[in-house]
DNA sequence: GGATGCATGTAAAATGTTACATGATTTA
DNA sequence: TAAATCATGTAACATTTTACATGCATCC
């Protein structure tokens, strides 16, 4: 038993996704994420994959004649139990997350306010780059759910920006 | 060399802000943190700590007469810069980090209006939650920051239910 | 014919989790 | 005096990164 990661439970939902596929096709759909978080490495896709077919959430497709070196592979019904008590746990969906701003801006006291300034302009501009990206999937609401997430980031930047120029400014 | 990963750098940053102090006290600063990025298990910090000191980024100060056991550490020269450098990163720092809930809407598609609306109410509750709660350090600015986030987050929120109402209505 | 992409994997190293183990000190 | 907190650490295990290695197929 014993819960999923997320990256079991992302690579279970790809599998899911992408019906009878490869740990390659699923490794590229990880590293196509605009997120940082998501590396899609060899070394952690394919034993990932194995421990998934070993725990009986995932299965091998034989594959028809293939001409190259290929394994697609299915989610069981054991895996998409495992998944949808993944997607269902609130307790998990509800965590604060990480967020690599957010950590910097708790020691902000040792930049000065040039370098304050800096960090939030470079921070808003990807921001921007990403707000304009196309995700993967290419599904509307997968691209409207990424950009509800960018709108909140942006205002949360706006707001942060507001916070500083009033800590700096003389009061 | 190398740079800091984000445990390295925030374990140098309680260090620089809590003066010599130990391992232990930095753990638990770790474990007060409202994120469960956090977890600050013996295992990740007295080992990170070790670390740390062979890199000569943490130092440790003689206890001048140590009733109880106790190892206190200074973050040094070299570490205060390395802390700066990751500080002033805007390209991590822009990076789109790691959200629960965030990664569990991307396979929203295999759950119910029923189920889906449960996780949402959950997740609700825990951002509620989550944004009434002071946050450790108890300094003004940490707490705005905090609170600016999970406005955002809240708005997220907001923003994804009323998506979500609209997909399953029917049109 | 060479670059790129598809496809699989491993080996070494680093990192982190979980659980255990110890012992002093402080508080109720 | 019992429980909680301070304080340190290790051992086994799981996971992940980084880098290497291979070979086929396709596109230019």
């Amino acid at each position: 038993m014993g819960r999923l990661t997320d990256l079991e439970a992302a690579a279970l939902g790809e599998f899911k996704r992408q019906g009878p596929t490869t740990g390659y096709a699923v490794a590229a759909s990880f590293r196509a994420s605009p997120s940082e978080f998501w590396s899609g490495s060899a070394g952690a896709v394919y034993p990932l994959v194995k421990r998934l077919v070993e725990r009986g959430l995932l299965e091998a497709v034989p594959s028809g004649e293939a001409q190259r070196e290929r394994t697609g592979y299915v989610i069981t019904a054991q895996g998409t139990a495992a998944l949808h008590a993944w997607l269902v746990d609130g307790e998990r969906a509800g965590g604060m997350g990480f967020d690599p701003l957010r950590s910097r801006l708790i020691y902000f006291d040792l930049l000065s306010r040039a370098e304050c300034d800096a960090l939030l302009a470079q921070v808003r501009a990807a921001a921007d780059a990403l707000a304009r990206r196309e995700i993967w999937p290419a599904k509307p609401l997968s691209q409207k759910i990424h950009a509800a997430w960018m709108r909140a980031r942006l205002s949360f930047l706006t707001d942060i920006e507001q916070l500083f120029s009033e800590e700096f400014s003389p009061d």
